[in-house]
RNA sequence: GGCGGGUUGCCCGAGUGGUCAAUGGGAGCGGACUGUAAAUCCGUCGGCUUAGCCUACGAAGGUUCGAACCCUUCACCCGCCA
């Protein structure tokens, strides 16, 4: 059995929301959006209000880090967790290994077996962080597919699982036909169904596991694993899938401004960087966001929707749901510094009237950093900070985009003087409206 | 294995010996307007020690005063035929 130790799950848990749990489980989800399709509603409704069941969501490892879209699934297990059944959180170690045709135009580029096993890693220990791991009924377990797919030989999966996968009904599934037209893919590729299948019957088989839930492109992966279940082991479970939505440009949920993905992991997207994330989602979207993404309760996303429309321009919403976020991912700890660091930094008052202790903890939240010795170009320090060419800020600076101390800075070879000090050692430089940097001089 | 078509900047997609760092669209970025929103308009959009230089049009060679464009080989993709 594959499943946590729970001491390693002590400080996770101060993490996880308290949130009342939902009596009726299926029309919370429907009412957040959260249903596309299932297999047999009033089958699943009726199996739901029996007793306790097992529901699965697998998580390829096709990056280091999980990002806010995974937050959709993740969140849905831990929904289902709160309202009494037992989630299992599946690693795809062995799925991620091959690649989900799903969506794609091309073979995914293959990842080294060591780096595959690195992310299952990374991506078990963020998992972890949004559910409970207790010892009860509704006790989640963790699970990886290699853990069941490693050990069996080619004939076996042949013999055993290949043989139940009628191939007329294979492409016929939309991910396969969609890559059919488009040029085709490898057997490999092809193969990804069976091996998601599998899952589905293994999870059947140690867990009792009856449902998955997952994106709504994973339909036709989802209900072939349903049927193989059929086939080997005569049971019958359930599917359920979630909208795939995007925003109001078309995106995939979770895409920054800047296009990248918004990610779980604090290293690769800080707190403060989430945080400013959600507090400028747009006003379309922000209450699909606070549904989709947070345990905020119905009454109160319907009152903030009414905000929204009403008083646009205090954002109650966007605020709300950055709180949740940043709580929700990093803890309700961080929330306090992440918002502090934000009033400080978008004030847009007099800079010079921060304390010392407001910029020093702001330096540990926002893009910070620090230099040495003679006063450099400002555009340099820019560049170093934001991470930015220094084509970008020079540009920055002819387009009349870049500030310091808020004020504009239109000299490409400016250098800091030494009243722009703050308190004599902090300097706020800003590129365009939203990129902050704090620059600390020491020594 | 044979024949044909293709591989261009973040994405799509023009270009077929010099005027090409490369038309156009999208995305992104900056400004104006705002609410750290959207829409709109304007500007910008490889890098750098920025009147210039370097790198780049799948990879490596070659022809030429000069190549994204011509030739050769290689890799990958697509189609037709075996």
């Amino acid at each position: 059995m594959t499943s946590t130790a729970p001491e390693a799950n002590s400080a996770p848990h101060r993490t996880l929301p308290t949130v009342a749990p939902v009596a009726d489980i299926l029309g919370d989800l429907e009412w957040r959006g959260l249903l596309a399709q299932t297999t047999d509603r009033d089958a699943l409704a009726k199996a739901l209000a029996e007793g306790p069941i097992t529901v699965y969501c697998g998580f390829d490892p096709t990056a280091d880090s999980l990002h806010v879209g995974s937050l959709v699934p993740l969140l849905a297990l831990r929904r289902f967790q709160l309202s009494g059944h037992r989630p299992i959180a599946l690693a795809g170690g062995a799925t991620g290994f091959i690649g989900d045709p799903t969506g794609r135009t091309t073979d995914r580029v293959m990842a080294s077996a060591e780096e595959i096993a690195v992310r299952v890693t990374q991506i078990k220990a963020q998992l972890e962080r949004f559910l409970s791991f207790d010892d009860g009924p509704s006790g989640a377990i963790m699970a990886d597919n290699l853990d069941w797919t490693a050990p069996m030989s080619v004939l076996e999966f042949l013999r055993d699982v290949g043989r139940h996968f009628p191939v007329n009904q294979m492409l016929s599934r939309e991910s396969v036909s969609a890559r059919l037209a488009s040029g085709g893919l490898s057997f490999t590729e092809f193969s990804y169904q069976l091996l998601q299948s599998l899952d589905f019957v293994e999870l059947y088989r140690r867990y009792g596991c009856t449902a998955q839930i997952g994106g709504n492109d994973q339909w036709g992966n989802i209900t072939a694993g349903l049927d193989l279940l059929r086939r080997v082991e005569q049971g019958s479970g359930h599917a359920l899938t979630f909208p795939l939505v995007t925003d109001s440009s078309g995106q995939k949920i979770g895409k920054s401004t800047g296009g990248g993905n918004v990610w779980l992991d604090p290293a690769k997207t800080s707190p403060y960087a989430l945080y400013q994330f959600a507090l400028n989602v747009d006003d379309r979207d922000v209450g699909t966001y606070l549904r989709l993404l947070t345990f905020v309760g119905r009454e109160e996303v319907e009152a903030l929707d009414a905000e929204t429309l009403d008083r646009p321009h205090v954002r109650a919403a966007q605020r709300r749901l950055a709180n949740e976020l940043v709580a929700l991912v990093h803890g309700a700890d961080e929330v306090a510094r992440v918002q502090a660091a934000s009033a400080a930094l978008f004030g847009g008052g007099e800079l010079s009237a921060l304390d010392e202790a407001t910029l020093t903890a702001a330096l540990a939240e926002a893009p910070s950093l620090t230099v040495t010795g003679s006063s450099p170009f400002l555009v340099d320090l820019l560049a170093e900070g934001l991470s930015l060419s220094k084509s970008d800020t020079r540009r920055a600076v002819k387009e009349g985009g870049a500030y310091l101390n808020n004020a504009r800075v239109t000299d490409e070879l400016a250098v800091p003087a030494e009243q722009d000090w703050l308190h004599g050692r902090f300097l706020v430089l800003r590129k365009g409206k939203r990129s902050v940097l704090l620059v600390e001089r020491s020594g």
